[in-house]
DNA sequence: CCGACTTCGTGAAAACTTGCACAAGGGCGT
DNA sequence: ACGCCCTTGTGCAAGTTTTCACGAAGTCGG
């Protein structure tokens, strides 16, 4: 019996734990040291039986008639997510949304600090941005070996973005988040997750056109 | 027979939109003027069957033996998203990533305009981001009737996320895109949509972490 | 100490998504 | 004009995710 069972963990309920983490983090600044499943649904915006189930993949740390301790499930959710240690994460591109991102301090106060930006602009290096200096692109690698650092963000413009990717795989880097607007093609082992600004804008704008022309047109709203 | 069957696209596929929509834009520019789905399933980095799947929601525009025409595609993904028209959106939250998103220049060039920005603090009113002047959190609901907004972004710390959200809503916005930390509520009737930085990062360093204790223990990866 | 009450953990059903495989349809060369 | 070749569109099976419903297990008041 070893002490980490680790089960796979689907996807989806991977994607729910930073949330129910964040959640347990603000109830446990609030002094709250439990809760049940249909609090956390609530609060976390689902399906409580969901909660339960995502939470079960952990293994079995509630208490029946009771619900869960808030400081035990923070620690198997942060272990789980390894986030018993600190990942340095580097930020390749300076240019706005790398400032944001580097400024953001989200990142830094959840256990990603950002140890380094680079940039291939030459009058953008060496300015500091969020406490971080900007390096030339050239030092990736030696800073990524060093720091072994294996997560990276992509920041740069769109067209740019293809070969900063393959220099970050040639650097070393295993796990690259993708801010910039392009599918990035990555050998295998290299794990690649996309955040896309404006897709999100027009899944938004989907459902505003059907809303609107429900409103302007009722006869369709009858079979909706 | 109306001009716009509206079947209901299922919510995976919808997420997938924009992504050929991007890809047929770069096409587009480079003058290419007809695409197979195995092409797109290799630019988009999916299955071709997945593709063809999608597009077929839309209607059947494609020519068996030759494949799909760019300019007609481009023109039913967007009809099918809403871009018929410009968007204008209002961003609140004028702080590093308010002003990223503003500097951003996807928004705008991709059909939502941003229009205002607002922000609680008074010594931000007034400066320009982006080309846009940040005004009082007060003036919310004059812009978005007066401009005819309906999508709004919360670019807010976490703590003013849901004051600000109950705004937008009472001002009459109906999606927001959230990017502050925390779960917003809100009525039924209003889509809301979260972008969360960090969690993005947190399912990476699962991965790595799976993938460095699989290195530090290669019994384990017998059975992976 | 016991029974009522609460909440977890989970099997099974339902819903949704993916991927395969192939018939149908259209273009192109001869 | 015809047949070959290519690619779409889709029925179906497999896989994944969500939801329901309920037995199991623990607490708490009397």
């Amino acid at each position: 019996m070893t002490d980490s069972p680790r089960r796979r963990i689907p996807e989806a309920t991977l994607s729910r734990l930073p949330i129910y983490l964040r959640i347990l983090g603000e109830l446990a600044e609030e002094g709250t040291t439990q809760l049940s499943s249909d609090q956390m649904a609530t609060l976390a915006g689902v399906n409580a039986a969901k909660v339960r189930k995502d939470l079960s993949y952990l293994g079995s740390y509630g208490t029946r008639g009771v619900g869960y301790d808030v400081a035990f499930l923070t620690y198997q959710v942060q272990r789980e997510l390894g986030l018993t240690h600190e990942w340095p994460i580097v930020i390749v591109g300076a240019g706005n949304l790398g400032q944001a991102l580097s400024g953001y301090g989200g990142f830094t106060s959840r256990g990603y600090p950002v140890v380094a930006m680079f940039d291939a602009d030459a009058t953008k290096v060496d300015t500091v941005i969020g406490g971080v200096r900007v390096r030339a692109i050239e030092d990736l690698p030696a800073v990524v070996q060093s720091m072994n650092v294996s997560i990276g963000v992509l920041a740069t413009p769109g067209a740019a973005a293809q070969d900063a990717a393959d220099l970050m795989v040639r650097a070393g880097i295993t796990s690259i988040l993708n801010f910039a607007p392009v599918v990035i093609a990555a050998p295998r082992a290299v794990r690649v997750r996309k955040v896309d600004l404006a897709s999100e804008l027009q899944i938004l704008s989907y459902y505003e056109d059907r809303r609107q022309s429900a409103a302007a047109d009722p006869a369709r709203t009858a079979s909706a």
